[in-house]
This record gives structure tokens, C-alpha cells and sequence, in this order.
DNA sequence: TTGTATGCGTTATCAG
DNA sequence: CTGATAACGCATACAA
């Protein structure tokens, strides 16, 4: 393995010229310069993150923090794109990832998660999938010794910021679309997750159109199981002349039953994944851009280490109807 | 933040001694080892895994090698399993892991991998979905510089082990049950990338039924791609009796076409994937548990870095039909 | 502008 | 059985 004392021997220079020079320094000869990076190129050499990493109170490591929603295929294709997102961004940035699931932290306490942590030498940490009664994790936003970012719950002080699509805009579009479309005037609405940030955020454009266009709103607690949308779909699609679901899996369950009962209702999603090209009806939805979403997140971190505040980031969200024919390659 | 220098003084030894205590070592007298212990409990130490892996040999740090398969969810709910069992095992085995994409090394030559995954600490790699064509890769397993697990494929010397299913009884097995099921004579045979190992095995299982059972075989390359396998489908299976197609996605793309052509013919697929269940259609598959999997893979790498020699580990597969009902949640 | 020396938190090798 | 002490590879304050 080549280390940065084997640059410094063969050019000629103190290791801590070499160091300089990597990390572009201000006070570093033209001249040095040039013979250090032509035997960098040379011996290949790449500098040790880890040491880094143990060396300096600057280059951080950051940890993806994800849920895990087993048994659902739709979350794995969201994950994966956070992941990727967060990875190939990472490796422009130089930073150094590593991906946590919250099942591992669940029953820890905030010393013991800080420790973990920091035995990792996380300097930053990007938390998907938060829901309001995470306590740990609301803890350790308000602990101050990570800088954070949250996706998709609106959690921001010195040094937190969050990363989302406008959820509120996102869901009074979908919806106002998909009524416009087909004339409805009394709306089911399936909620989500009761503690998830999302949902009240989901509702609350939902609830916004009806009062703007003066629509019957009904709104169930699907809890983002595409069986309870099912189920309540079965239930209460008969009186209500669209059924708008706060998530794509819950819009399939939704039409799914409508077509078992054999009676026609538009249903519109949220989240734009790939299966809602498989269920045979379009719908509408809202499509996030996952991976740019998570790569704002990084570099949203990036800035939260360079010393600058936490803010509020707002994504731009599309509309979409998605077909086998779009989808399938 | 709390170091191993803290336990020491808190517990009157030196940093050495703790050290050993909490690698357990052989001498220290069961005295000191509870002093110890004690204060690491009540100070809630952990230690740096950064910094041990600097130090030490042989704390080593493993990546996880994916190959993302852009614009289908059948891979990321895969890949995302293969993660998820890896992370888990990880954490228990005190691996630290880093995931990489195959996308992210694809224009790299073998010494600038080698030297970046140097400079990760990364001691041992786990490579997923790994084709004949990846000659960076073969040099990577060849060249002796790190302990690799590679899944479905046969790469096994001093320190390499493989991990995965056996291949060639699976295909064999659910087509045998599909054509006996059905009773059919001529089999259309969709077949997977030309250079994967898998679609060679699989292939090879697939040929040996035929001739035990003195069937008709016809093999299309449908290249893992659902399209392909749905043209494919369109314009040979008039003439066959059943479609068993390499993967799963194929044969959802399959089966959509023969219900689009109004004609019945039955198809079996490989993985066992989620989206098996939206097709409406019952299909045979076989399903691979690929956090199991990808969990033994992480132990052999453990076995590996504990120097042992590299081996051929088996995996037990199953087979399924997936309904909807059964998948739904 | 460059080099020296120290420290980051461990592990590992020796003496004692 | 225990404790100094030297690495590990790099960053950085400070001296030159």
C-alpha cells in the first residue's frame, strides 16, 4: 500500500507539504505543487480515508439512516434510490457512507445511539423515514453533536436541515388533477401512517382543495397498507366518486378492489414507483425524484459541516401517469 | 466523547489493558477484567472502529459490491435484501461495511481499485451479480490483495468463496413441476444475460430436464429484460407448450403477453419476487432468500479473515407460487 | 513557502 | 498478568 510518506520520499518534500498540497492549501509553490501531484498520478497513490477520517475533526463520515419496510417491495425501490443517490454523491463530495437501518437503533437510548455513532466516527447523518414518535432521534436533532438532515419532516435548527418536496402542493395537485378530470365531487381520501410527518402534510392539501372547490372530503386512516386501503376502498368507494390514496401502494389496493367489485372510480397515488405500471388501470400520482432528493441531502450536509446553518430545502415534485408500456424494459 | 483512555484511568489500568480485556484476550486475570467491564457499562464506551481499524490488521472493514439495475424495481427489492442481510450480519460480526456500485468502479483498472478500496481500509468485498465480462473483477479476485465472497458465481481459491444456490437443480426443479403440472411436451426456454453465470446454470438445468423427460426444448436469449421476453413470447410460444423463463421479470413480461394474445400457456420464473404477485396470473418460481444468503455470505468473508481457505457454500432454495393475497399487507 | 512535531484512538510488541 | 511505547496514515499548529 502506498501511503502519503512514500509521496513525500519519492518527491522530495515533508509529508506535511504532501498533505497540503491534497488538501489544497493556500501557501503551496507552483512548483511543489506539480511534483507532488505528478507522483501522486505516478504511484497511484490515494490518500487513506480512515486516517483521515481519524486525523481530522473536519472530514466526517456520514451515515444513512433507513427504514426498512420489509414485505413491501415499494419502499426497497425508494430506498434504493435514496442509497444510491446518497453513495455516488458521497463519492464526488469525499465523503465516506455507511447505511444504518433504524431496526438497529430502535431500542437504544440516545447515549447509547450518540456513541454508536460517534464510535463510527459519523460526523453526519441523513435520516429517512422519521416519524413523530421517533423520541431517540428528535433527541439526537436537539443533542447538537451531529449535523443532520432529515428527509421529508420539517425539522430544522443550527444544525439540522430538511430536504422534501412540498407535500401540501404535491398532494392539492394529484388530487385536484385527478377530480378535475373526472368531475368528482365527494372525495375518499385514505390517509397514512398516523405519526408520520407526511401525512399530516398530505392532508392538509387535500383538505385544502375540497374547501377551495367545495368538495365532500372523507378521510380514512389507511396507514399505508395497501390491505387497509383495500379493505376501506371495499367499504366506502360506493359513496364517494374518487378515491385519492396518500401512497402509490395504497391507490393499487384501492384499485384493485374497485376493479374486483366491478365498479369504475379514479384513484390517484403518491410516489411515482415503478409497480403502479403493473396494477393495468393509469392512475394518477406524484413522482419524487428520489435519487436527486437524496443527493440535495448530502450536499445539504456538505454545507452543515462547512459551518453554515440549517435550512428548510424544497424539491421540485412532477405529475405522472404511469403505463406498462413506460415502464417496462 | 468517551475513549479508551478515559476507561483506563477511571479503572486505574493502563490503556493496554483495557485494550485486551476488550478484545479478550487469553491473560487478564478475571479481576481486572471486571473492573474493567464495569466502568466501559457505566461510562457507555464503545470503541472507535475507525481508529482500530487503522491500527490493526485484522479489524477489517468489508464493501458491499451492487450492481444497480436502473428503471426496475424487481432488482432494488433484491439488492435491498442482499443490503439488509449484510448490514445486520455486519453489525453482529463488527464488520464495518461500506456499499459501493459496480457503476462507480466500472472505469477503473485494477490498480486504482484496488488502491481506492485500499484506501477505504476495506479488507474484504462481497461482489453481487457479477458477470464473465468483469475482467477488473477477475483480476480483483486473482491479484490475492483482499478476501471476497462472490454470490452466484463460481470464483472459489485461497481466498475467495462463493455463495448461492444451487442454480442448475432450481431451474430444473420448477420447470419440472410447471411441465408436469401441465403435462406439457415443448418448452420455450427464456434465457438470461449471455454473459451472467447464473443463466449458463440455469441453462444447464433447464437442458438436463428436457432430456431426462425427452421434451422438446426451444432457448431464446431474453437477456433478464421483461420487454425481450414478452417479444419473445409473442412470436414463439404459439408453438410450445409452456413458457419457463431465467427470471422472474421475463416471465411477468411473458405471462402480460400471452394474456394480451388471449392464449393460455403456463410460465415459471426465478426469485421469487414481490411483484409476482400484481400479475394476476399464478406462476411457479423459485424463491431465494437473499438476506439469508447474503447474511452467510458475510460469515464465509468472517471465516475467510480468520484465514481460512475459500470454498463453495450452497444454498438451500424453495419452491413457490405467489398470490396476491399472500403478498399484500 | 516548507518542514518538524504532535495527536487522533486503537492495537500490538515488548519488557517488567 | 500488566504497563510502557511504538506503530497505523494522516492533518495541523507552529517553528524555521
Amino acid at each position: 500500500m502506498v501511503s502519503i510518506k512514500d509521496v513525500a520520499r519519492e518527491a522530495g518534500v515533508a509529508i506535511s507539504t504532501v498533505s497540503k498540497v491534497l488538501n489544497n492549501y493556500p501557501n503551496v509553490s507552483e512548483a511543489t505543487k506539480q511534483k507532488v501531484n505528478e507522483v501522486v498520478e505516478r504511484l497511484g497513490f490515494v490518500p487513506n480515508a480512515v486516517a483521515a477520517s481519524l486525523s481530522s475533526k473536519k472530514v466526517g463520515r456520514v451515515a444513512l439512516l433507513i427504514r426498512l419496510n420489509l414485505n413491501t417491495s415499494a419502499s426497497d425501490e425508494i430506498n434504493m434510490q435514496y442509497i444510491s443517490g446518497a453513495v455516488h454523491k458521497a463519492k464526488e463530495l469525499q465523503f465516506d457512507v455507511i447505511t444504518v437501518f433504524h431496526s438497529m437503533i430502535e431500542d437504544m437510548s440516545v447515549d447509547e445511539v450518540t456513541a454508536y455513532f460517534e464510535s463510527q466516527g459519523i460526523k453526519g447523518i441523513i435520516i429517512y423515514g422519521m416519524t413523530t414518535k421517533d423520541k431517540v432521534l428528535h433527541k439526537l436533532i436537539n443533542g447538537g453533536r451531529f449535523k443532520i438532515v432529515v428527509i421529508d419532516a420539517p425539522m430544522v435548527n443550527a444544525n439540522t436541515s430538511s430536504v422534501s418536496i412540498d407535500h401540501v402542493q404535491a398532494q392539492y395537485d394529484v388530487a385536484k388533477k385527478t377530480i378535475t378530470e373526472n368531475k368528482c365531487k365527494k372525495i375518499l381520501y385514505i390517509a397514512g401512517e398516523e405519526n408520520g410527518y407526511v401525512t399530516a402534510q398530505r392532508l392538509e392539501g387535500i383538505k385544502k382543495l375540497c374547501e377551495e372547490k367545495k368538495l365532500k372530503l372523507n378521510v380514512k386512516n389507511g396507514k399505508f397498507s395497501e390491505l387497509r386501503a383495500r379493505e376501506l376502498t371495499m367499504r366506502y368507494s360506493k359513496n364517494n366518486h374518487c378515491v385519492v390514496c396518500a401512497s402509490d401502494l395504497m391507490a393499487i389496493g384501492a384499485m384493485k378492489a374497485l376493479i374486483e367489485m366491478d365498479i369504475f372510480r379514479p384513484v390517484c397515488g403518491f410516489d411515482g414507483i415503478i409497480l403502479m405500471g403493473y396494477v393495468g388501470k393509469q392512475m394518477n400520482t406524484v413522482k419524487q425524484d428520489f435519487v436527486r432528493i437524496s443527493e440535495e441531502a448530502l450536499e445539504e450536509l456538505g454545507r452543515l459541516m462547512a459551518g453554515e446553518e440549517g435550512r428548510k430545502v424544497t424539491m421540485p415534485h412532477t405529475l405522472v401517469r404511469m403505463k406498462y408500456e413506460d415502464i417496462i424494459c
